[in-house]
DNA sequence: ATTTGGCACTCACCCTGCCCGAGTGCCAGC
DNA sequence: GCTGGCACTCGGGCAGGGTGAGTGCCAAAT
């Protein structure tokens, strides 16, 4: 176990790294600091955090900068989470009101997120299946072919063209139209399969019945894990900031953010619930390896329906960097449900 | 005018330069084409095409470099559009197709573009203005709230919640929906204002009326310049392919990018029809000045849908890159003339 | 037992001077 | 008008020395 003392030193040495972005000795520590001791106690509490791997040094006569396990002591005991100041609280709502649709809403969020936390910013649009059906429309666009419009409480619009068996009689299909609104019309996505089995069996004509079942394979399609996940980056020329090696980080992270399936499976590795930081090399993508991943849930009710995060380097205050995401996500929160 | 060798000559130095990234002397240039002359001569001839602003030296006992005049002349006169390989046809071919919607066109197409040329790839959405209307939906969220889904014949959704100033009927709004669908499907979005001008005055109540007019209101909205327009970037990572200088060019080429409306207004500035190159300073915009546009319309008819492009060095391989931009646009116009 | 001051040591960094070579401009000759 | 020769320039790479921040260790003080 640590003493109070040595968790302080650990304490003054990330937050004098990540504002100066340099390794930091024990001299200009006790100066900065009043830890009421001397530089040679300050080594000597040095030493032994690096014996136990929170602090490393770059090289030999260079001082000490932490690690990821430091960070990680740092996150969990050694630091709360910095409320925003009011003028950040009244960006947050100059900026995210006003927004018209969906994609507005979750657009504006990655900009403003982005700027608060001076990093780079990444929104989920809010998960089918996690959502509630407001409305199924389904439209002729020529007698064998379909288009089905999936609309959801939190604004998402989802379409897809089906091309059926067969040719499908306007009655029908404002049939089919009126049974599948009723059924599924206020209930959750995930609910929705079981809710529309025997949808095929109740329609008398046979050719129907297949061009039912196409549209039903469709729309179970489209809640597919695959295809409901989508997400907004911003903040990419905050990448400039990382450091003073950026230009061999960059390459990487910017490789990363464009496959979308790592940045899903990152976030969809982050607790359901609560804040969540992965820091450097807890994050399992290699390029990602030197950043460290804030995240949390938003919704519009209680439970979340998407997450959102920044991206930044491992040298980032975390303070604030949590404040401003959970400050975001709140209010986003609060957006989609009023809509 | 200049002679037919000292054009040659350039064309040497600009191939030479886009494939070392080193400026180019007068004996290498010399040994690596066949020129049919000394390097003195060749030198002589540099001297004329500094003098005439197509090359510059970035420091004395340097070779030379193109301007972004001597690009210009290049891609005007020197060079033409190289057509992919058949490979690189097949590969188009496999990755568009099997798209499922439009998001999931633009998307595949953005990546594709970028990995063919190794630059980012910008993708703009089919403009509303120039599509056709294939439907337009009317529900009812709640007594005085209404939903309107637009569809564009491009496979394009876009969706606007609407507050009524008072409740609508049912049977209006199935009213509405129909005459709104009889006048303006198979139309061309640019022609609608005229379509329901008159709409308003057709109804009988007076509240209902005033709904309309709302409606309308809205719908012209969402045609309007500011929202109709949206694109798709991706590739970013190949910016740090920019030059041994891209530690320097990246920040403000990726603000740059992230200010879509920076972007829009490059494409439109860009020729109705055939290709376009912007190189370097011809682009307006500051933090380009060093990167050089190629972009060309696509659609499904005849007529331009809207555009699509890259974003590249101005040192890049203009008609390896021009080529593979021509024939993404080709493909994606077919894809989208068949869905 | 912990803290402190002192001290020798270690490197990264910076500055300097140096050489090398690619590339140039110019000129006289072909 | 082309060519070969020649002197000149200047960036880049390499070696060497000085500087200073920072360390580890030890013996003395608390």
């Amino acid at each position: 176990m640590l003493s109070e003392r040595r968790l302080e030193v650990l304490r003054a040495i990330v937050q004098d790294y990540v504002g100066t972005e340099e390794p930091v000795g024990s001299k200009a520590l006790t100066e900065r600091h009043k830890l009421g001791v001397s530089p040679a106690t300050v080594r000597n509490d040095m030493a032994v955090l690096e014996e136990e791997g929170y602090i490393a040094q770059p090289h030999t006569s260079a001082g000490r900068i932490p690690t990821d396990k430091g960070y990680r002591l740092f996150v969990d005991r050694l630091a709360g989470v910095k409320p925003l100041s009011t003028p950040e609280r009244r960006a947050i709502h100059n900026f995210l009101d006003g927004a018209v649709d969906l994609d507005d809403v979750v657009g504006r969020t990655v900009r403003l997120l982005a700027q608060l936390t001076r990093q780079v910013a990444v929104v989920q649009y809010p998960s089918l299946t996690r959502s509630t059906v407001r409305h199924v429309e389904l439209l002729a666009l020529a007698p064998a072919r379909l288009m089905l419009v999936l609309i959801t409480d939190t604004g998402r619009v989802e379409q897809r063209v089906i091309d059926c068996p067969a040719p499908f009689g306007e009655t029908s299909l404002a049939d089919l139209r009126a049974r599948l609104n009723s059924r599924v019309v206020g209930r959750r996505f995930a609910d929705v399969p079981q809710l529309v089995q025997d949808l095929p069996e109740s329609f008398e004509e046979l050719e129907d019945r297949a061009t039912v079942s196409t549209v039903l394979a469709t729309l179970l399609e489209s809640l597919v894990e695959e295809h409901e996940e989508r997400l907004m980056i911003g903040g990419t020329a905050n990448l400039t900031r990382f450091g003073h090696d950026f230009p061999l980080m960059i390459r990487p992270v910017l490789e990363a953010l464009e496959e979308q399936v790592v940045l899903l499976k990152l976030l969809g590795e982050a607790k359901e619930s609560g804040m969540t930081v992965r820091i450097g090399h807890e994050n399992a993508h290699e390029g990602l390896s030197s950043t460290s991943v804030v995240s949390v849930g938003y919704g519009s009710g209680g439970e979340a329906v998407a997450k959102l995060g920044v991206v930044g380097p491992t040298r980032m205050d975390y303070p604030g960097t949590m404040g401003a995401v959970r400050a975001v996500a709140r209010y986003v929160g609060q957006i989609l449900a009023e809509s």
